[in-house]
DNA sequence: GTATTATTGCAACTTATTCGCAATAAAATA
DNA sequence: TATTTTATTGCGAATAAGTTGCAATAATAC
């Protein structure tokens, strides 16, 4: 399935580019200059991260949020899983540059990991 | 407000404690033998998390896990956060032992951890 | 320029969780 | 034991996040 360039999957790939944090579906929404439909931002999204270009985490909240990692400049590398941290108090999500390292039982084997840890962020405490 | 002992809340927390895994709402109400009302399990679930007794997984599928773990035993000690594993094949999570150990940037203060790794349990790898 | 088909918008749907409210039943009190 | 108090329950409705079917639109290839 070939993909295509399309003033939507710009908008909201420059806006994740642009943002510090990971962002969910309605923050990405409100934030577009243009208007996009809430299945095709999901869509968009969800596309990206089959391409790898994107991650998602979901969070205590039960929402997702996506983000671009430093990584994933270059999609080649698989992403290492990492930590994330989600401030209450501005309620944004962000990568920490720090892998999950975590022995598993003997015959478990890890495919992947969602990690997020809550508090309060720099700029709120 | 007064705890009450009921017959629900019996039930809940003996297959909680006789479970090695952490439980969905819906994996409670099939285990049941009596019936419970949906949004009931879902009350005594979150009373049990405020009072320690219990505490909530979140995974990637979006949906609450709720598990007693080993040091629950002793509700005045604090939980200390620890990883979980969510087999994406026999679909349960369970506790591991291990701690999260994760340092955050300066200013950060974390209070709490939702950290779940996926993949093949040893059952069904 | 035309054909192909990926992408979009819309509305409807699903699934998980919560909430209001009146009925029920623990536990405290008389 | 009978009565009172109020925590707990069941029910139905509401909320919220995310997905899906379908027909219309618009990139891209030819
Ligand atoms: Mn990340
Ligand atoms: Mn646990
Ligand atoms: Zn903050
Ligand atoms: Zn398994």
């Amino acid at each position: 399935m070939n993909r295509r360039n399309t003033p939507t999957k710009e908008a909201v790939l420059n806006l994740l580019m642009n943002s510090r944090k990971a962002l969910s579906q309605d923050a990405i929404e409100r934030q577009l200059d243009i208007e996009i439909n809430r299945a095709t931002i999901y869509r968009v999204l969800n596309r990206f991260c089959e391409d790898g270009i994107v991650h998602k985490i979901v969070a205590e909240d039960g929402k997702q949020y996506f983000a671009i990692c430093k990584k994933c400049e270059n999609p080649q590398e698989v992403i290492q899983p990492h930590f994330h941290f989600r401030c209450l108090s501005c309620d944004t999500i962000e990568c920490l540059q720090v892998p999950v390292e975590c022995s598993v039982p003997n015959g478990y084997e890890v495919q992947n990991a969602n990690c997020v840890l809550t508090g309060t962020c720099n700029d709120c405490s």
